[in-house]
DNA sequence: TCGCGTATGCTAAATTTTTAGCATGTCGAC
DNA sequence: GTCGACATGCTAAAAATTTAGCATACGCGA
């Protein structure tokens, strides 16, 4: 019986352990553990992962005698749900926007090959829109 | 006596209560409750508005008799925040995974335009970083 | 002025979330 | 086999969060 909510709806530690398991891939839970802040205790951890995976929103797989969980939401689909939150959210709706704040945050740690690439799929973008 | 704590940090409703705020601007309780997914009642949103407002995450203003209710983080910051750790959590750290995405998802709804002022602000960069 | 609609101040209870800890199991080293 | 380290299953209590509601105040229109 799956009750799973979005993300904008889940509590605090919840949100904490997606966040980790989405940053770190398939984990542990004591690399789970390891990855949140305030640290809980392991059997604090445990207990919050049944929760999650009774909700639905995670699984886990037995690797020997330990289990491995994954959120059940792919990666590739938790990042577009998270981009498309921050740019409701923060970016009032505007992609453009939000890649212009992301460009001014960035621009120091994008290397040439990297500015290049974008130039390049701005450039496709631009001829398969018009 | 703030005890502001990060953003990941934030329970269920003083999360959704600051994302709400930051999307509409400085609002009223009303604003803000009709703003919240699950309405809450008039009273429990006041009572989170002043838990927020203690913890130091928010400040009102009398506007009349009624108070409109500001973060105390500016919303510049706040975007700054969410990209970095959107591009932590979801991308590896890499800013540049995060703009392949958010073009990937975005290039239909990018007009001519934005996209040209996009590769500007990329060939800029470009010319400022090498 | 009065009444109504809506506001804030405040409290405490209801609800949810988070946590710890016991019982038991597994695995590897000795 | 025994022991120790670490694992899971499970429960329930502690803690935090969320909620409702009473008392009072304010503004506006009749």
């Amino acid at each position: 019986m799956s009750t799973r909510r979005p993300p904008a709806q889940l509590s605090r530690r919840e949100r904490q352990i997606l966040d980790v398991l989405y940053q770190r891939g398939p984990s542990t839970a004591a690399e789970i553990q390891a990855g949140l802040p305030d640290t809980p205790g392991y059997s604090a951890v445990r207990a919050l992962l049944r929760i999650l995976e009774d909700k639905g929103h995670i699984r886990h797989q037995e690797r020997g005698a330990r289990y491995v969980y994954t959120p059940k939401v792919s990666l590739e689909k938790a990042r577009r749900s998270a981009l498309a939150h921050m740019i409701q959210t923060f970016f009032d709706g505007s992609p453009e926007q939000a890649m212009t704040a992301l460009l001014d945050a960035s621009a120091g740690d994008l290397s040439g090959e990297e500015l290049d690439r974008l130039a390049e799929l701005i450039a496709k973008a631009r001829k398969e829109g018009r």
